[in-house]
DNA sequence: CAAAATTATGAATAAATATTCATAATTCTA
DNA sequence: TAGAATTATGAATATTTATTCATAATTTTG
């Protein structure tokens, strides 16, 4: 693909998520998009067949980035380490994205989503799954149901990133990270 | 009003929260409102004015019912009791209700909501938010910043909630209840 | 540089969906 | 129980929004 593509696609797809912010995918009108990405709505129509096909794109796009990058290079590390590594990580993605995040949640029970689309990532899960077992068999991690666990580590970091985004205006201190993070080992640890 | 009008706006209310959990907000259509709620397209507009003010008055009912009525009732017992009392039935509640939350989460940033209703329902956080400063004056609850315990509690209970919903079909047992608040407790005690 | 190919435009058209309304059924009232 | 009042119906109409397409601008090719 071109860089010229590239870009415009980019352009279509940032105006996309902002809209959606703005008034939900329920507020989105390929017009609307266009004025957003400052296009003519007929130039949507070149790069995506229609409304929904645009929709899935992004979509795929926005799942294909949202992987866990670091996975492998910590793996050798103390548990509480990795965790923290991943609770950084992951507060700053939820902090940075949060559009993303808006746009997948709602996405995933539109109308537009299709079959191809519909197998939802629980790669994550898998990974934390992986880490809290090793964590459980060296004694260092509390010997709960992992979806209990899970919940709670997951069900925290992205409430409290949402809590970033809406009351502190997205700004995210080191502060922050190491209090939630504290708080969140405390929680599981033996 | 009459009990036959409240059943038959019951209905609708119904119908609307079952749609919203297979095809989300932007998938809601009048018509198939009617359907859902076996009842005539017209009929809808006898009960309101149009599809805006329809979906407003079933976010206001659901606000006004999502208030926790128990919270007088238990001040005075001890502050880790007054917790597990509201997390058993915050817990409940959401399991129960999940529709009501998705509706609600989606409309929160639909185009459709009006601006009476954009005042975001604020009062659970500031009642936990009282039970949290009365527990860190009795030195029972960690000395940290209000905001991180809150969000790890409604983090977790809805996060738990969801993966109850999904994974577990909807059943919760005691077990379940009292592993994932014993955790919270742990996370959050002195 | 000229012709061909690609990309962009936005008004015109098509399609989807909200809303109305003439008519019918039902429920009140006296 | 007859007539008035209310509630229900769904096809017809209005409105909104997606999509197309004739035309123009831009970029690529040779």
């Amino acid at each position: 693909m071109s860089d010229s593509k590239k870009e415009r696609l980019n352009q279509i797809f940032d105006a996309t998520l902002r809209l959606t912010g703005k008034v939900g995918i329920s507020g989105l009108k390929m017009s609307a998009i266009a004025k957003e990405a400052s296009i003519a709505t007929g130039t949507l129509y070149i790069y995506f067949k229609n409304k929904e096909e645009l929709l899935n794109a992004l979509y795929f796009k926005l799942q294909k980035e949202s992987a866990p990058a670091i996975i492998n290079e910590i793996s050798h590390l103390a548990i509480n380490i990795q965790l923290y590594k991943m609770w950084k990580i992951a507060l700053e993605q939820l902090v940075d994205n949060n559009l993303r995040i808006v746009f997948m949640e709602q996405f995933i029970i539109s109308p537009y989503i299709s079959n191809s689309n519909k197998k939802i990532d629980i790669g994550f899960k898998n990974y934390l799954k992986q880490i809290l077992e090793q964590g459980k068999s060296e004694n260092l991690i509390k010997d709960v149901n992992n979806d209990v666990l899970i919940s709670l580590i997951i069900g925290f970091v992205r409430n409290f990133s949402v809590h970033i985004v809406n009351d502190r205006n997205g700004y995210l201190s080191e502060k922050s990270i190491d209090e939630s993070f504290s708080l969140c080992w405390n929680a599981i640890k033996n």
